[in-house]
DNA sequence: GATTTATTTCTATACTTCTAGAAATATCGA
DNA sequence: TCGATATTTCTAGAAGTATAGAAATAAATC
């Protein structure tokens, strides 16, 4: 029996794409990037919009980007960054996965999932 | 004109509750509680279900309560804690608010979000 | 080729978080 | 009261993250 696997994301995978939004610069700019749609927006755009510029813009889209929550495409000599509308999605309903899947039943050892 | 705040949460507070998920522990903690229902379980049972414990635990658990996700009640010499599920919902709900609201807008800045 | 624009890499400092041992506190039962 | 159980507080070193200046790269334009 093997364990299930919501959304296809492992802990592992979760608990860093969550900490890649447990930064309130990284959220601003995740959630500028919902609003702008699947369109995207430059790296400057994102700037602009957020409030975070330079390198310190450049490491939070790295690790956006690492998480897979945002793709980037070179366009030109800019860099358009549009929300991974999937993968939010996915990382949205890890939380209340299995909800209640163990209420009411004799305690067994969960430490190895 | 003041600024939609989705699910009531400040993006202070869901940057610091992203956060509160971005660690393995917590996040397996996290959802021991979701699985385990609204009955909840003591600290104790938390521990042998996700692996952790003592006062690496207590430190995570702080965490996890601070940020609104958990509840805890005392009863006799346990702590029962219980996922709020209200909260983790709300919380599941923020990142695709608003989602597209700027797509094919002329631009505007949104810095002071 | 030189210049401008867009973004990154390198680097360093400051700050925060993680982990866990040891001692402390609180509650229950004998 | 004594002992056992459940959990926390205190403490501190190790590890990780944030921020940003300066120099570097890359592409478009002149």
């Amino acid at each position: 029996m093997e364990s299930f696997r919501p959304s296809g994301l492992s802990i592992e995978q979760a608990a860093s794409t969550f900490a890649a939004l447990g930064s309130e610069q990284r959220l601003a700019v995740l959630r500028t990037l919902v609003r702008a749609g699947p369109e995207g927006l430059s790296i400057g755009q994102i700037g602009q919009r957020a409030g975070v510029t330079g390198s310190t813009l450049t490491h939070h889209m790295k690790i956006l980007t690492q998480s897979g929550l945002v793709r980037q495409d070179k366009r030109g000599r800019s860099i358009i960054c549009v929300a991974d509308f999937d993968a939010t999605r996915a990382l949205s309903d890890y939380l209340l996965q299995q909800c209640c899947a163990d209420a009411d039943q004799p305690h067994k050892d969960h430490a190895d999932d």
